[in-house]
DNA sequence: GTGAAAGCGCTAACAC
DNA sequence: GTGTTAGCGCTTTCAC
């Protein structure tokens, strides 16, 4: 690998020189700088990211950590992310899993953003204290270096049941995800206030995962049991589709027998028959959001935050 | 930032001894390792990936370039490949677009693995120079310093087509996604072997982009000139699915007037009505051996290369 | 078993 | 306008 060096060798001037050419400093005239951008491509020379950083002590790289790359969840927040970030000349990389504790922890990029259930709230407090600024996605937690930026569930989920209500539902249950994260809890803390401020009971409470494969074990409890209530709102769009699935294949017609909505409005919500009524969260702004924090953090420490709502999508499985 | 030094100095030891028992060197006694630890965790002492990278000259890291987050074909590969990665204590980051060029030129990854149609041939061969090893999985390029992985695209679609064509069907079309792309160009080319060896010829041609949007235009025209094949073989299912959407909403019925196909069985395909029949990778598998080749490949510079394999899924659409 | 020191490839302050 | 040089934070060779 040719390094700076290299360079200054065949150019017959000094590494300063060659660096100053390369980063297009004033200082060096037009001719010279040509000249030497000329070498340094014919040999191959491309300036080492590992060197800089140390010197710069700066990697212009923001980390996004995810908790899997499959999720229909992902896509556009991520695209919203890399769109406002490149266009300030940073560079996004993305992780999960056991690659993510490592990048964490070798500080590879100057922010992260981290959308991970995965990583507990210790790992968290405790890379904040050296590693920031990041911002998290996916919970809420009492430690002024994190900034939180999740979307809120609250409001969507307490006008989704305002809506419900209004429909003339009254039998209404929940189809929890899963217990304890962010998302879940405050979908159901809004379902919950609705329901309340309605003078409303909530029919039953139901718990999965998040994915289609729980929703189709509630369902088939429920069958089993024949105690159907008249509305269950689920936490995502996948468990309502899992639910959905099961119903219809014990005979049971939605939106006639019994409604069901889901939330996150991911691509198959408006394919499945009947078509899911779901809450749809703009996730690439939501993504440009959350870079432009990122990016005013990253030089003011201090920036206001910011709470993307979600858009109701009402169509026909309720 | 503590650095390593501060961990030396309060250790009352040397840097060499802090980075000996930090690292597990058998030379450091068990005691002093164990005090050295402590006092770094306390300090919240975490090594720098940019000193250590440049002094080893490796990062322990592999760049998956891809075109883009969205596509619901890259999941199951990403989880693949990170899964063998990580069980080798390699840390896998994933790019786009922008980020993918500065990460490539700056050598922050020991190896590339690209599947993205927007990186040039000449970048790629250029890169390829200085930065090995690179595994490409969209496309062929006689470059001895890149191999390529594609799966078998010219195989599985002449597999598809055979079926298609004992099943009866003779005005066979193909419709296109993006020309001149590897995946395109072979899947066409397996269909139209197929269709010679049976003395069939190519009933017509229609050429999209791998989207559902443009297979919906190409179905449009299709109905409005009223000229339609008995079945259209799509080099992918979301143009498939694009294409029996239109077709369903002006009456034709599926697969009863015309047949259609898909490739790559996304999650749609199997919830669609009708069920599209496709083409399934084992995409996960696939990144486990592209892994293990890049593993390889880092140690021995040579290995034998590998072509995964489809599966049919015939379903309910032809 | 531990330490001194060289050096990885850069940037940038400073000198000329 | 160009060169010299210190130093970023590590790893590792070589002495002791």
């Amino acid at each position: 690998m040719a390094n700076i060096k290299d360079v200054a060798r065949i150019a017959g001037c000094s590494i300063s020189t060659v660096s100053y050419a390369l980063n297009d400093d004033r200082r060096i005239p037009e001719g010279t700088a040509q000249r030497i951008k000329k070498i340094a491509d014919e040999i191959g020379y491309l300036p080492s990211a590992a060197a800089r950083n140390l010197k710069k002590k700066s990697t212009k790289t923001i980390l996004v950590a995810i908790s899997d790359f499959g999720g229909p969840v992902y896509h556009e927040l991520l695209d919203g992310i890399h769109f406002e970030l490149t266009k300030h000349d940073y560079t996004m990389i993305v992780s999960t899993g056991s690659s993510t504790d490592n990048l964490l922890k070798e500080r590879m990029a100057d922010g992260t953003i981290i959308s991970d259930i995965n990583i507990s709230n210790n790992t968290l407090k405790q890379v904040s204290k050296i590693l920031k600024p990041i911002i998290i996605l996916d919970r809420k937690l009492d430690d002024t270096d994190l900034v939180d930026m999740t979307i809120d569930n609250f409001d969507a989920m307490y006008r989704l049941t305002e809506d419900v209500i209004d429909k003339g539902y009254r039998k209404i249950s929940f189809c929890h995800g899963t217990k304890k994260t962010h998302d879940n809890n405050y979908r159901f803390l809004g379902f919950k206030e609705a329901l309340d401020n309605h003078g409303l009971d909530v029919y039953a409470e139901y718990v999965g995962n998040f994915t289609k494969l729980s929703g189709a074990k509630i369902a088939e409890e429920l069958v089993k049991n024949q105690d159907l209530p008249e509305m269950i709102m689920c936490a995502n769009d996948e468990m309502a589709i899992g639910i959905m699935e099961i119903l219809q294949k014990a005979g049971y017609r939605v939106p006639e027998d019994i409604g069901i909505s889901g939330f996150d409005d991911i691509e198959l919500a408006s394919y499945f028959s009947p078509k899911l009524s779901s809450v749809r969260i703009n996730r690439f702004e939501w993504g440009r959001k959350i870079a432009k924090t990122m990016l005013s953090l990253l030089v003011k420490h201090k920036t206001d935050v910011h709470k993307e709502q979600g858009e109701l999508k009402i169509r026909e499985s309720y």
